[in-house]
DNA sequence: CACACTTACGATATTCGTAAGGATT
DNA sequence: AATCCTTACGAATATCGTAAGTGTG
């Protein structure tokens, strides 16, 4: 026993024009080929379908029954298989991208945009998240893939880099710092500095460089980076953040100055679990990542001023 | 495009099983075919279904959807092809039957009850309707087939004489007629004869023979047969009814002699529609009915008394 | 190197189309 | 005689199994 989409078909087509000639062209087959089907099928179900005579062709009370059958299966399939259709051609489909806020902010919404211009219908969306739980998100299976600074353990999941972002200073306007094309960490001795939460990768980086560099510590620790902003510009100290987290803390009475020491910098990767596959609209958007981070940079990262 | 049973419940095997070795025996099939049928449908819905390293399987986002749709289509399919191998086994369906009072009294029911012993899935019904609207039924669709005295339209319907049905006279039990083994239609000259109701085959029969007896209209008409049995034997008349009708009207102090006259008999048919074939399930009884006419006639029609 | 899936390729089975056959009007 | 479905039969296609190949742990 083995129906087929094709057997169900032709059921349907001459079970609607009531003719073989007709439905036998509407399945693209010669007449004959479409009786001997309709002959199979028949012996395939067991019981005859439609009562034939050369001049009428009719259901039998057990074609009825099948015909109902039929029209489900048909349903279906089609529907099954057109989701899938255009999820593979990316007409449809779903992406959930996990990603820190400093690129959630502007850099991730533009692509999000460009990737909607492409492909209108799938439905993006955006989980903005300290780099602890962007891991766990795509573990869990919750975000098809994440940006974080952390790649993860690689037996459990795949990374590639996106590109390394270069760290700044962020300062009063009114410091001498501001006036300098580039710092260097051994220009920060000494200087109070603003800490941004444990849970976010800045800090897991950060803290490193901090000792390096030997700031000073102030005890402020924030969670949002607009916080960091407000407190350099009243004075509080200064802070250090990537590139794409700039906009997030510019404002009036602040500058930021790039970190010119080599080496220093956050990388972004693209990480997925290394046991699943993505989407097809994942991966286009992955691709679609990986592909703008490959091209030549333009003025990101709203430069130093 | 075209899915079949058998790719489908491959699907739903290796995605049960996640083991190509283990869902190809499931499927009765070498690793191998299975391997290139799952490539087959992958490639049919455009889109890979299954991750599979050496070490795992498992399914793709897109695979995810395609199971949700599958086991549909599957479930679909089992029950459209088990409800159908049901009825072309007789283990279900169901059959409607129109029949005369007469019949449908005692010899029908009986026949149900053969078959339904025989096939006890099968759902009986019995619409006991008067001649008239016998056809009508049978024409409509109502009733898969019918029993009666005539035939209707050779174009219109197909018609298997069962039997012929002997008349019987029906008197009072003084009745000189009473104590003869056998009357004929010459010895009911005169007598008042009750009718039944003209909507009936019998009624559209006997007009004619009361006519050639020459009996007397005593312009009784009754509608059941219990009635015509009351009036005989009240002495309001004799009646003229077929075999099967008897029991209806017998009673104490009423007796029924059959009528000798060779060609008086009442012809019972098996009618359907022309143009629709049978139901696997109505097809049975039909045979079983025109079997059972054919076997060696026992005491049927509780003979006269 | 052992295991599990895939690919290669010849064998087999289905399915198709052309053409002849049969039935109905 | 015309129309429409079915059967016959060789051809094309699809599917299968054996066996070799490939990648992973």
């Amino acid at each position: 026993m083995n129906l087929s989409g094709r057997l169900v078909d032709a059921f349907l087509a001459l079970h609607e024009t009531r003719r073989f000639a007709v439905a036998a062209e509407r399945c693209h087959m010669s007449p004959s080929a479409f009786s001997q089907l309709i002959g199979r099928l028949e012996q395939q179900v067991g019981a005859r379908l439609f009562d034939r005579t050369t001049r009428s062709v009719s259901l039998t009370p057990e074609g009825e029954v099948f015909a109902e059958g039929a029209q489900r299966i048909a349903a279906e399939m089609r529907a099954t298989v057109h989701e899938l259709r255009d999820r593979a051609q990316r007409r449809s489909g779903r992406v959930v991208v996990a990603a820190p806020p400093s690129l959630a902010a502007d850099w991730l919404p533009r692509q999000m945009a460009e990737f909607r211009g492409r492909h209108p219908g799938i439905d993006l969306r955006v989980a903005d998240v300290v780099a602890d739980r962007c891991l766990e998100l795509v573990r869990r299976g919750d975000v098809d893939f994440g940006l974080n600074a952390l790649r993860g353990e690689e037996s459990e999941f795949e990374a590639r880099l996106l590109r390394d972002e270069p760290f700044y200073v962020v300062c009063r306007a009114g410091d001498p710092l501001a006036a300098r094309r580039r710092v260097r960490l051994q220009d920060l001795k000494g200087l109070p500095c603003i800490q941004t939460t444990r849970a976010g990768s800045v800090w897991q980086q950060t803290q490193q460089l901090l000792q390096q560099a030997g700031m000073r510590d102030t005890g402020l620790e924030v969670n949002q980076l607009g916080t960091l902003g407000g407190l350099v510009a009243h004075g509080f100290g200064v802070g250090l953040v990537p590139g794409s987290a700039l906009q997030l803390c510019q404002r009036e009475g602040v500058a930021a100055v790039p970190v010119a020491d080599p080496g220093v910098a956050r990388p972004i990767y693209l990480v997925k679990r290394r046991d699943r596959s993505l989407s097809v609209a994942a991966q286009a958007m992955w691709d679609q990542l990986l592909a703008d981070a490959g091209r030549p940079r333009k003025g990101r990262a709203a430069a130093a001023r």
